[in-house]
DNA sequence: CCACATCCATGCCGGCAGGTTATAGAAGCA
DNA sequence: TGCTTCTATAACCTGCCGGCATGGATGTGG
């Protein structure tokens, strides 16, 4: 017997939500196409998994036994896709990095560079990664190498090397009362909405918006965005102000924003990291000698 | 990103056959269509898994990936799909029960009778087996009890009580010159070509072969069956001859077709089994006692 | 008591995916 | 050269699946 995985995916939305209607948008499908969907499950499988009400979806006892084991049997598979595809990549002598907003700033392109010199015939792919995964792949297996900010969570599982730290700043629309000041003191900050990062990135969300230097009092969250382009217009258009790289008046240069220096928070750290399955990769070993030795110290504009 | 099972399991025979001519009739579909659906697999995985060439189709590096993981995952998509029929069945108060040919004879309906009067409510459901599967599906869980003949393969896992023995005759094709005799030494039968099970019922196999009592020389096999309407087929049209328990002789009468005590062979046994994993359920207790008070020592037709 | 909101189910239609047969194309082999 | 044995392609047809609009059941509030 066999079915979709689409199916079981379904199934298990349906499940979780109680409702085919919830459910339905969950999954950005019609209420009538999941109907479908869930009564030929059930054919196929010639079992009942829901009893129908007013109020919803209810599972029956095989639904139960079924809705058990069907998230395990989909993480399998989306597990097994991730490897089958990272062994395609490693065949076609493809490194994949994953990266997040400027990566390790102007070393970036350098460290691709002495890369590709050492090892010819092999091609980065570098791969942004959305603010929703600090790990920007890594977590999940879909990249072997990432550059990124520390701290992010799951960091413990993972090997990392530091490879320079930079000042964090202000990001401010233009036409805030402080965009004047050279330096403005964190604390000036501390009831200003702030644009943050989405709450799946946890600590690195946290350190964005230095809930430690708040002496714990809460931030006021003015908008909530998960790539570059949609913060830069979250701050132009004045839902909030928020911390970010020096270099980010570099990358992020934008009309209706200024950045500023702050007192009070601690410096960001960029630095490279893979998983410890790789620990005896010889490319993704050389692509970190890479990033150590031209990423190191040189983080600024000048060197 | 999502896939049907059944193109796993297309996957699965191509890696396996190398070719997918014969992956085709394997599966019984066309040629064309299992290309097709290679390539969408492919397509939709963005990976290459075969080097085809004019010898076949060899995996790549991450086919070999998928070819890896991909039975596990089919495994245990098959074995959910058991567990959820399995609480279907048993929320709907229905006793799965597996047989062989004429399971315990005369007994079968008593104790399904007997059952019914103890358990209203409860409905049993007779599954008969093919002779590939002499565990009845108890084995691979299709099943929750099942009425058969020892010894059978996979025995030792399950739990399994004897009901009755009955003496094995051998079954001739009515023009046989043995055919007239009353009694039959088994010896006189080492050289007959004989109707067998298929190979996967093993030790089953052996013991309807009686190799044990052949004292080494090899048995001739004049066809292969798996159920009893291609086994009395293949007798009568005299492509071998085979032992069968004495019951037979009542349940499998048929033209052209003559039962004779053997002897020189044991006897046949009947027995009852379960899983070890429904020691606990009282329903199941319930069918297996029902099987000890009305199948012991009333095989034959007078008690 | 009626109108409304909230669920899930159904009917209809359009698009496409997937199967079959027939055939082409490449490559070894006698 | 002709035959065999692979896979790929073409043409066709059926049936599934998704979306929209709507229906039916049921609880809720004015």
């Amino acid at each position: 017997m066999d079915v979709d995985t689409r199916l079981l995916r379904s199934f298990v939305a349906v499940a979780e939500e109680g409702s085919l209607t919830r459910a339905a948008e969950r999954l950005y499908v019609s209420q009538p196409a999941l109907t479908k969907q869930i009564r030929q499950l059930e054919g196929r499988l010639g079992v009942p998994l829901f009893t129908r009400s007013r109020a919803g979806m209810a599972l029956t006892e095989p639904g139960r036994t079924l809705a058990q084991r069907a998230p395990a049997l989909l993480a399998e598979w989306d597990r097994t896709l991730r490897e089958t595809r990272g062994a395609a990549d490693r065949a076609a002598r493809v490194l994949r990095v994953g990266f997040l907003a400027s990566a390790a700033n102007e070393a970036t392109s350098r460290i691709v560079a002495e890369f590709g010199r050492r090892r010819p015939g092999w091609r980065v792919e570098m791969r942004q990664a959305a603010w929703s995964d600090p790990s920007a792949g890594l977590a999940e297996g879909d990249v072997d190498v990432a550059l990124l900010r520390l701290p992010f969570p799951g960091q413990q599982a993972l090997r990392v090397e530091v490879l320079f730290s930079e000042d964090r700043w202000i990001a401010l629309p233009a036409g805030h009362p402080l965009a004047g000041r050279e330096l403005i003191a964190f604390r000036e900050l501390w009831d200003e909405p702030f644009v943050a990062a989405p709450a799946e990135s946890g600590r690195w969300r946290e350190y964005w918006l230095a809930t430690e230097e708040r002496q714990g009092r809460p931030a006021r969250i003015g908008a909530v965005t998960d790539q570059p382009d949609d913060w830069l217009s979250a701050i132009a258009n004045g839902y909030g102000i928020a911390l970010a790289p020096a270099s980010a008046a570099r990358f992020y240069a934008r009309p209706g924003i200024v950045y500023r220096p702050v007192s009070g928070v601690g410096p960001s750290r960029v630095g490279v990291a893979w998983s410890p399955a790789d620990d005896g990769d010889p490319v993704v070993r050389e692509f970190v000698r890479c990033c150590l030795e031209l990423g190191s110290a040189s983080g600024g504009p000048t060197a």
